[in-house]
This record gives structure tokens, C-alpha cells and sequence, in this order.
DNA sequence: CTGTTAGCGCATTCAT
DNA sequence: ATGAATGCGCTAACAG
């Protein structure tokens, strides 16, 4: 027979439950449903629905025939009770379709089970993807996942003031972005684990990339090439002025001219916020130079097709008068041609998880985690045109 | 009357606290911050912090010398207690940093304050952006956000066979995708509200587009500007064959070219699943029909951007030879100088919150919100060349 | 307005 | 292996 039961609890009980059911799901997934929906009930008229979780622990112990305790073993603990009581305590709990009280098992346990997690953008491609990757791993370790969107300064204060997550989770994510003094200390005070995800922080666990090496490889392509006169789009976030930013991509930039021994040139390279239209209009401002530049290094993959956007608009080709390279490789830069360096997003959030789950286990880990980018070469960079060298 | 209220006691415990804080925060956000800090230790050596929460109501009510039950409603109620006593007891919360423990209230109380949202994907634009909309409102309102992403087909069963957030949650949000009857029913044993974000859905309460409007401003564009051969580039998801699908798009075509007259060629209509890249495919095939289209009706502009690509790529250009609309108004198509059919994501998200919030509240509402889209015009479409109508 | 008293539903000692 | 008894921290009657 069909042996499944839902919630908390049964999630803790290890593989058989669930081998079994899909064991006996082969047919299919609707028919698999339509099956799991017989079980216990066949009237399915939405007044009829037997609201999940109606029914307590006693209940099922009662049924049973057990005592509480051992209905409580038998639903969570590994061992400990006998292989048919467990069995007949199981069976009885998936006929009433009982699952476990989350606040009850939480508020005699200690332990919540939870994560918040806070993010600045959810609808930028490069968060939504980080938080993918969170959500899928910690789920599956059995975390529920809260969501904090902290879009503005508003929010962000708001946010570190009252600390809405405290007590509730066991650990919180901060995604890609820096955290002020003073928030770290608010922070802190919630007394639970805190990791970085997709950001580089120097004071909390964390994955990130290196920025300056990728900016690096976004420059020593566009040098490799050929190109003298550079121009850079960089970009800061403009709450994270005072806070323990990612400045790498615009040191790459110095640095990699300084080591090719070329001029800097302080007009060629301006400073926007992250918004592909500033971008736009940085380079109508390059653009506006009297020796405007031969490729452009852009800190994203958004402010790069800001840039391509001004470039055309001047009547102008990428990449035979312009060359352009941004930093992501976003879904859309493969779409639009876009040479950029690669940074694996969604695989931060999973590598951020491990790494939250390993410190919450107490299992030896190290601090830091960084992940590799690498250079994906498309159709927005070539070779200086010589006349345009000059 | 019903007098439901979210969130945890500390939540609802008035503006005195906070707009007390914020008084004292003018002199900007660090300070501020710093300010909070000291409110009850001033060392800050992380082994030293307090963690929140150490303590719990009965402390509070000792020290403030009342009795648990007024402690209690002090926290929670706004009225039953002498201002006075109200505000020894919450300055002595404030002081130890108390925060009530959300189990033990929840437990007690009986409700959850919490919402759960499912989303397929929450590294593409549009998902990410209504649940950025519904994370702000439903945060205001003090509800906890649940994350839930069910990307691939495996998710999708999982999640409907285990339903992790049963009785975990006061409500569940389906972001923008179709339930299949059998996971309709399975939806409903959790016993909770359910509405629907950014799909047309018509067994639960929704927020969305019309999609067979959005496709017909597209598709009446194109004929104004006097295409005649009009191809289409329809997409559907994969896991949603057998649900309540929004073929809407789609439909759209048919309807428009009927209503023009135009003859309908099976060979310009193309049916992929949403991706770029399958779209970049699609537009070549459409490039090997023995007449091309002169216009491509998009159902994204994620599937625009890839038609673009693979027109630019046999060096035809865009729109003089050909023209590209595109549905959503995604942030990139604003740098990509694509025409589309906008629809705004984010409000659908604050919408769908607003809806979810009135029902939970039994206030009388409409079960379906149905919002505008607009032509958006840029540079993706022009009349068609005299030379390559024929 | 405030204090007393029961639970809320479950996980854990202890016993047996 | 199982049962009885406590307590997790808070809210909601119910008195006073």
C-alpha cells in the first residue's frame, strides 16, 4: 500500500516513507495525486475538504491505542518504539491526514527550523537566481525559507530596527549586499548565525567571487585585444557608501591600466548607480569626450546594454567602433550578444546553503567560499578599429 | 465583528515604541542605529551581545512588577491596560530586548501570521517582480512571507504530495502558474486561502492581465502599421499542458488575423517553451520559410530578445527588415529599444497582497483584479519594406 | 484596570 | 518499549 505521511515530522523520519510513494507513483503524476486524494477521504466538494491538521496528536494516540509519548516517538524519533506501534501510529496519522503543529513541535523543541533570508532586489536577475539557489538547498534540508525585501533605505532601516526575523529563524542570509557598523550590530544582537550570500564580506561566513579578478579578466580582454584608450562604467549602490562594499571591479580597472603602463585617464571613467539607463547616459557622456574610448568595461551586465543602447543611438557599431563588456553574464547577454565575465549566480545561493547548514550542524567548515568567473567571449568586443585608435 | 490582527504581539504593539526610536533618530541612520545599541549594554563583544529574546513575558512582568496577564496585554493589546503600566511594561521590554516568542503566541493564539508564496521561478523578471510587490505588503501588514520554489516538475509533484506549508501558513499565493485539477485538490486539503498572482487562474481568487488583450495590442500594432505577414513566436511552459494555461497569447493571433482578413499560415506560428534561446531557434525557422515574415509577434520579450538575435545574425536588421514585438516591458527591453505590451509585474504582486489581505479579513472584494497593459513603442517596429512584402 | 487560571500541541525527562 | 508527568512561552477567559 501507499504509505506517506506530510509534514514536519515525517520529513524527519528518513527515506522509506517517501521511496515508497514514489515507488508506487510510476504511473504518473496526475493519477498519483488522484490516488493520494482517495486516501481517507473520496468526497473532494471543497466543503467537504477535510481541513489538513484538524486532528492532535492525541487524537492519533487515542486511535492508536498509545500514549502520547509514544504517538510522539513514533512520529519523529528514529527509534525508541517498536517497529509495528510506529507503524500503526503512522498509519492512523496518514488517515487523518495529521500533520504535526509547527508552533507546538517548535515551541517545546527550542529549535525553530528557519532561515530568513534579506534581499535588496528580488526582481534583479542576479538576486532572484542567489535566492533560487537558497531556497532549493535549504528546503530540501528541511528549512522553511523566510523572505525580507529590503529595497530601499527605508526598508533597510526599518529592517535592522525592529529585526522582524528575530526569533524566528535559526540563521539569516544576507544577499549581496554590504552591511554597515552599526547594522552588524543590530544584527548580532539576534544571536543567530549570520552568512553572506553572493557578496563579499570579510566579517560574516560567505561565498561570493573575487571582484577584482573579474574585473581583471573583463580588462585584460579588452588590453589583449588591442584597445589603449579603455573607458569604465562603474557602479555603487548608493546605500552602501559607508558600508564594506565591493569596490574590486573599479580597483581592476586602475590596476590593470597601471600594469599595462597606461595614463589614467579620470574622464573616461564615471560612476553611476546600478541602472542600465544611468549607464546609458554615462556613455553618452564618454561618448561626449573629446578622445572618447575604444571599449568600455562595464560592472554589470545590465549597465553594459545601457551603454550598447547609447552607442547605437550615435549611430555608432559594437563591436567594430565601440567595444563593450559587462560583468554577470545575465540570461539576456547571451541574447544580445553581450562578451562578459561569467559569475555563477544560482550557485552561490547552493554553495551559501551548504555552508549555512554545515555551521548550523557545527561540522568544521571554512569561512570563506569563492567561486570562479570566467571569461565568456560573444560578439560586443573585437579589435580597435585603427582609424579610430587616434 | 471579526477582529483578526497578524504577526507577533511586538508587532502590534502601536507606534509608541517605534516613534519613540525614530524621534531620537534624526541625527541620521548610523547614530541611530548606534543609539539603539546602547539602549540596555554597551558592551558590544559579540560573545557579550545579548541575544534577543533571552527573556521571556514572565521576566517582563516581574520587573515591571505586574502580573503576566497584563504583561501580555501591555505587549499585545491596545487597550484593557492603564497607559502608564503600559509604558513601564514596554520600556522594560525595550530595555532586555524582549521579543515574544512567535511559537509560543502563535500557539496560543491560534492563528499564524504567516503567507505562503509558490513560485516556479524566482530568477526570472517577471516572477521576482510580484513577489517583490507581494513581500512589501504582506510585510507591512505583518505577515511572514514563505518562499516556496517549485521550478522543475520534480519540485512541483514534492511540493503538492508533501504540501510542506501545511498548517504552517494562513494562506498560499500561486505566482503566475497554472494548477492542474489533480494539485487543486491537494491545494485545498491544506485548508487555507488560496489566491492567484499574474495568472489568469479562474478557480481562485487572482490578480492578472488580460492576456488576450496584450496580445491583440501587439498583434493591431503590427497590422497598423500594415504587416500583412505576421509570424508568431508562442510559448507555453511545459509542466502546464494539462492546466488552466493562459493561451490567451495565442488566441490573440488568430483572432487578430481573422479580424484583418489575413490569411492564417500554419508555418509562421511556432510553439516553444519560455526561452530565449528556443526563440532564437524558432525565429530561424520562420527565416526558412519561403516567405518570411515581415513582423514577429512575440509572447515575451525575454523570446523578442532571442528572435533579435538570430535576425541580426543572418544580417538582417531590425525593424527596417524585419519587426519584433515583445509582452511585458522587462527592464532590459527598455535598453534593447524594444516595442512591447507592458504589464506591470510588481503592482500584480501589491495587488494580489491587497486582495489576499481583504479576504483574510472577510471584508467583501472581488474574487478576479484584472490589470491594464500598454503598447509601449520604441525601436522594434516600423512599417514594413515595400521590397520585402511581396 | 489587573491578577488567576487554564490550556494551545507537542517533546521530554523520568519511571516502569 | 512504553506511559505519566512537566514544561515550552504565551493568550484568553474569568474573576476581582
Amino acid at each position: 500500500m501507499i504509505q506517506i505521511t506530510f509534514g514536519s515530522a515525517s520529513e524527519k523520519r528518513g527515506a522509506t516513507p517517501r521511496a515508497a510513494s514514489r515507488g508506487a507513483s510510476k504511473a504518473g503524476r496526475i493519477t498519483d495525486l488522484d490516488a493520494l486524494d482517495k486516501i481517507g477521504n473520496a468526497s473532494i466538494n471543497f466543503s467537504t475538504v477535510p481541513q489538513s491538521g484538524r486532528s492532535s496528536l492525541a487524537d492519533i494516540a487515542r486511535l492508536a491505542g498509545v500514549s502520547l509519548a509514544t504517538a510522539s516517538r513514533a512520529m519523529s524519533n528514529a527509534y525508541g518504539v517498536a517497529p509495528s506501534t510506529r507503524a500503526r501510529v503512522l498509519r492512523i496519522a496518514e488517515e487523518l491526514d495529521y500533520v504535526v503543529s509547527p508552533e507546538a513541535s517548535r515551541l517545546a523543541r527550542g529549535a525553530v527550523g528557519r532561515v530568513a533570508l534579506v534581499v535588496p532586489h528580488v526582481d534583479r536577475w542576479f538576486f532572484g537566481a542567489v535566492v533560487s539557489g537558497l531556497e532549493a538547498e535549504l528546503s530540501d534540508a528541511g528549512m522553511d525559507v523566510l523572505l525580507y525585501h529590503v529595497g530601499d533605505a527605508d526598508d533597510r532601516r526599518d529592517f535592522f530596527h525592529r529585526l522582524p526575523a528575530r526569533r524566528k529563524v535559526d540563521a539569516v542570509v544576507v544577499v549581496a549586499f554590504g552591511v554597515a557598523e552599526a547594522e552588524q550590530r543590530r544584527l548580532e544582537r539576534m544571536g543567530v548565525l549570520i552568512v553572506a550570500a553572493g557578496g563579499q564580506n570579510a566579517v560574516y561566513p560567505s561565498v561570493h567571487i573575487d571582484d577584482g579578478e573579474a574585473g581583471r579578466q573583463a580588462m585584460d580582454h579588452l588590453l589583449f585585444l588591442g584597445h589603449r584608450r579603455i573607458g569604465m562604467i562603474a557602479a555603487v549602490d548608493p546605500d552602501e557608501a559607508d558600508r564594506t562594499g565591493t569596490t574590486g571591479r573599479a580597483d581592476a580597472y586602475f590596476a590593470a591600466l597601471r600594469d599595462a603602463g597606461l595614463p589614467v585617464d579620470a574622464g573616461l571613467a564615471v560612476t553611476i548607480d546600478w541602472s542600465g539607463v544611468a549607464a546609458a547616459d554615462a556613455m553618452a557622456t564618454l561618448l561626449s569626450r573629446r578622445h572618447p574610448p575604444t571599449a568600455v568595461y562595464c560592472h554589470s551586465d545590465e549597465l553594459a546594454l545601457g551603454a550598447v543602447r547609447t552607442i547605437r543611438r550615435a549611430g555608432l557599431r559594437v563591436p567594430e567602433d565601440i567595444s563593450v563588456i559587462g560583468i554577470d553574464d545575465h540570461p539576456l547577454a547571451e541574447l544580445t550578444d553581450l562578451t562578459t565575465v561569467a559569475q555563477p549566480a544560482r550557485d552561490q545561493g547552493v554553495r551559501t546553503a551548504h555552508l549555512l547548514l554545515a555551521l548550523l550542524r557545527g561540522q568544521p567548515t571554512g569561512r570563506h567560499v569563492v567561486v570562479p568567473t570566467r571569461l565568456v567571449i560573444r560578439r560586443s568586443t573585437a579589435p580597435p578599429t585603427p582609424a579610430r585608435e587616434g
